[in-house]
RNA sequence: GCGCCUGUAGCUCAGUUGGACAGAGCGUCGGACUUCUAAUCCGAGGGUCGCAGGUUCGAUUCCUGCCAGGCGCACCA
């Protein structure tokens, strides 16, 4: 792997510092300038230097300057307003990168920020009670995204998906399942005050009676009694018989969206019966941070940084969600991970603080936890609200979005904003087939520089081997700036890594493409000349390989030809 | 009342962890198809970066206050 320009640009910048004998500096930030005439990279490393070492700006600019290494990418180096210094790269140099990128393929981009580190990153986790919805899928893209940059900086990513099974949901959904069963076959029922009143749930209920082969009343009612010695263990076989079909559902749909989770774990298999709780409550006591009060077990979550004390253990005597999580979040996930990433909706952010303090309380750094609250979705159609009642049963789910606008438009729309910003999906505008819809442009692009090698296969011509091509024939300022823009990709892959920020691809390949289509429309490819023919050939391949990758890690696909459909023909 | 998030072009949103004249898409207006796909391209217009202070050589970015919108403040999950 080769070094990134900007590593090399540092590394020169610190040579000629030792040179010049001026204090070292740990890192050197790179931006690229919004204007040309700044360069294609520039820093501010004098201005930061001006107060160690007592000297002004640009003074150290021009020792630094005087100083540099010579590099083969660097055609020269300027010193402009109060001290910045402009790197301009040599237009040669920039050309041949081209083959680097080409020779790196599908792992340009890819990069070793995140090294080894194990990494434990949940998202969704919508409660088994009921099917999907567009908020889930807009978590779905954004998690699923995170996790893909993550890996392409060599973490050890495990996606987890936390099933909340038990408790007071869990409680209600069985009644609510019970109460159609009941109601399907004409036995008296009562439904339950906070249940789920949605259509699904009687559909659950009339396929179990298929299932089980019952149709009448009095066969119902046997089979009720006979499924456990009370009524409370039959409630309990009968919920987890439908959140069984709820949560393989969402797992049918997520994988529909191509997202697929590496731990589906179980609030009550995996945590509670596991007895996790206890031995957290254990722990927290060994560390003297617990106190009993009204006859209910206390956490001191005061003592690191929360609002008030929780309560890990009601006065009668049952856990609280908290102290679920708690054991949730210190052996499951800590324990097999060194940084936790948790993705939450917004009326959770409350809770953020309460966890943090528990997990400092066990001896976690707290840099090792992000949470990432992802802001709600608005769905319009045709710029007006479509009205979502969660308590009437209605909302959009997400498999009628995919049905509607499709996966790639979907998971490509919800990374166009940041998670915390809150979103107005139009479904008229993602479902459009046409310049509005981003998606389409980023995949247009790709589609057009397949379609060259397409021209290229039916009309015969060879093509050298990219080692043979003289790459210098790349000298236009459109294609000059495209080629920087490549050489900026890993560049960007490791900031959004770093900041958790899929979106800032989703921004990244617009622009892309927006510099492509316009070179693609100005000068053609495939000409008579046949040393340009092939440089360019070599610039639209890397182009359309970046495109590819990028999408890749949106989850995104890139294909080979658009067809649009005829509606929107 | 307390806490978190948001406030940037008519609309939807970016703004690279404080930088050099504030960006994109859509919408509006005017143009371009005998060409490797016009799902494209070219051009024009559009802004007191919510308001007021402060820190700094320099603030859309950091701090304080205020205004507006959203969300959260249980021995619920």
């Amino acid at each position: 792997m080769t070094m990134e320009t900007t590593d090399r640009l540092t590394d020169g910048v610190r040579t000629a510092l030792r040179a010049a004998g001026l204090p070292d500096v740990a890192d050197c930030i790179w931006e690229v300038p919004r204007q040309a005439e700044h360069g294609d990279y520039a820093s501010n490393v004098a201005m930061t230097l001006a107060k160690p070492a007592r000297r002004a700006p640009r003074q150290i600019a021009d020792l630094i300057v005087a100083h540099f290494p010579p590099l083969p990418e660097v055609a020269r180096l300027e010193i402009a307003g109060p001290g910045f210094i402009n790197v301009f790269l040599s237009p040669a140099w920039t050309a041949s990168a081209v083959r680097g990128i080409l020779a790196a393929g599908d792992a340009y981009g890819q990069g070793e920020r995140e090294r080894g580190t194990r990494l434990r990153l949940e998202f969704v986790s919508a409660n088994p009670t009921g099917p999907l919805v567009i908020v889930n899928a807009r978590a779905a893209a954004i998690g699923d995204s995170v996790a893909r940059l993550l890996r392409a900086q060599g973490a050890r990513v495990t996606a987890e998906y936390y099933v909340n099974d038990a408790g007071n949901q869990f409680e209600a959904l069985a009644r609510s399942f019970e109460a159609r069963l009941r109601e399907a076959v004409g036995l008296p029922f009562t439904f339950p005050e906070n249940g789920y009143p949605g259509e699904y749930v009687a559909e659950l209920a009339r396929d179990y009676l298929t299932g089980h082969r019952l149709s009448t009343p009095a066969e119902v009612d046997t089979h009720l009694t006979s499924l456990g010695a009370d009524p409370q263990a039959a409630l309990v076989r009968l919920g987890r018989w439908a959140v069984r079909r709820i949560v393989d559902g969402q797992r049918r749909v997520l994988a529909e969206y191509g997202v697929e989770f590496d731990a589906w774990t179980s609030e009550q298999a995996d945590v509670r019966e596991a007895g996790l709780p206890e031995r957290a409550i254990d722990e927290l006591t060994k560390r003297g941070v617990i106190h009993e009060q009204d006859g209910a077990l206390w956490f001191r979550s005061t003592d690191f940084g929360d609002d008030k004390d929780r309560v890990l253990r009601k006065s009668d005597g049952e856990l609280t969600y908290f102290a679920v999580d708690v054991a949730f979040y210190h052996f499951t996930k800590f324990g097999a991970a060194d940084r936790v990433v948790t993705l939450l909706g917004p009326d959770h952010h409350g809770y953020v603080g309460r966890i943090r303090a528990a997990m400092r309380a066990l001896g976690h750094p707290p840099e090792a936890l992000d949470v990432l609250i992802v802001q709600l979705v608005t769905l319009l159609r045709d710029g007006t609200p479509v009205r979502m009642s969660k308590r009437r049963g209605e909302f959009v789910l997400m498999e009628e979005l995919l049905e509607e606008v499709g996966r790639d438009a979907a998971r490509f729309t919800f990374l166009t904003r940041r998670h915390d910003s809150p979103l107005e999906f139009d479904l008229a505008v993602a479902t459009r087939q046409s310049t509005d819809n981003p998606v389409y442009y980023v995949q247009y692009a790709h589609a057009r520089i397949r379609s060259i090698w397409k021209q290229i296969a039916e009309q015969g011509i060879a093509v050298p081997p990219w080692s043979e091509v003289d790459l210098t024939r790349l000298s236009l300022p459109e294609e000059q700036q495209i080629i920087k823009r490549l050489l900026g990709y890993p560049e960007v892959v490791a900031a959004a890594a770093h900041a958790l920020e899929a979106h800032r691809i989703a921004y990244w390949l617009q622009e892309l493409a927006g510099l492509f289509h316009p070179y693609y429309r100005a000068h053609r490819v495939i000409q008579d000349d046949r040393a340009l023919m092939s440089a360019r050939l070599a610039l639209c391949t890397a182009v359309g390989q970046v495109i590819k990758n990028a999408l890749g890690l949106l989850g995104v696909s890139a294909p080979d030809s658009m067809t649009r459909s005829e509606a929107d023909a």
